[in-house]
DNA sequence: GCCAACGTTGGC
DNA sequence: GCCAACGTTGGC
């Protein structure tokens, strides 16, 4: 299983409409690099939901429920879209603020690439955030 | 609101 | 194919 991140900005998309939602079209991605990642996301993955600009914070854990297939708001046809599905929020979000202070996360995509809006997360970073989000599994 | 970092566009 | 100009993202 692969891990990943993706970021919303909760003004347009936040994890409490997501998990009212109960499911939903990840789509508006315009950069190759994410869109590149959307394409690697296989069926049962795990994502971090991340807030950007409001909050800075990992608040929620999401499944992918659907394959990449094209995103009809892209009038070019280049870019995908995924459906993701909440799986639990983080009891304790860790928050961007904290995730820097930490040196094992200097080598994570959020940090070193803070533009990019889907990215993998190490299976280690992955287990770290969780833990440090108050999940014990 | 500002600005650094980065990506994209288009002229040459 | 280079690079300046411009647009966008996202932290602060």
């Amino acid at each position: 299983m692969q891990y990943w991140l993706m970021k919303s900005e909760p003004s347009v998309y936040s994890w409490d409409q997501l998990q009212k939602d109960k499911r939903t079209h990840w789509n508006g991605v315009r950069n190759y690099q994410a869109a590149h990642n959307l394409r690697a996301m296989r069926n049962g993955d795990r994502a971090f939901f991340y807030h950007s600009n409001e909050g800075m914070a990992i608040v929620g854990i999401c499944e992918i429920v659907k394959e990449a297939y094209p995103d009809p708001s892209d009038k070019t046809g280049k870019f995908v879209m995924v459906d993701v599905a909440p799986l639990k929020a983080l009891p304790e979000p860790v928050t961007l603020a904290t995730i820097k202070t930490l040196p094992k996360f200097k080598e994570m995509a959020l940090i070193r690439l803070s533009r990019l809006s889907v990215q993998t997360v190490s299976r280690e970073h992955w287990k770290m955030i969780c833990k440090m989000g108050g999940i014990t599994s």
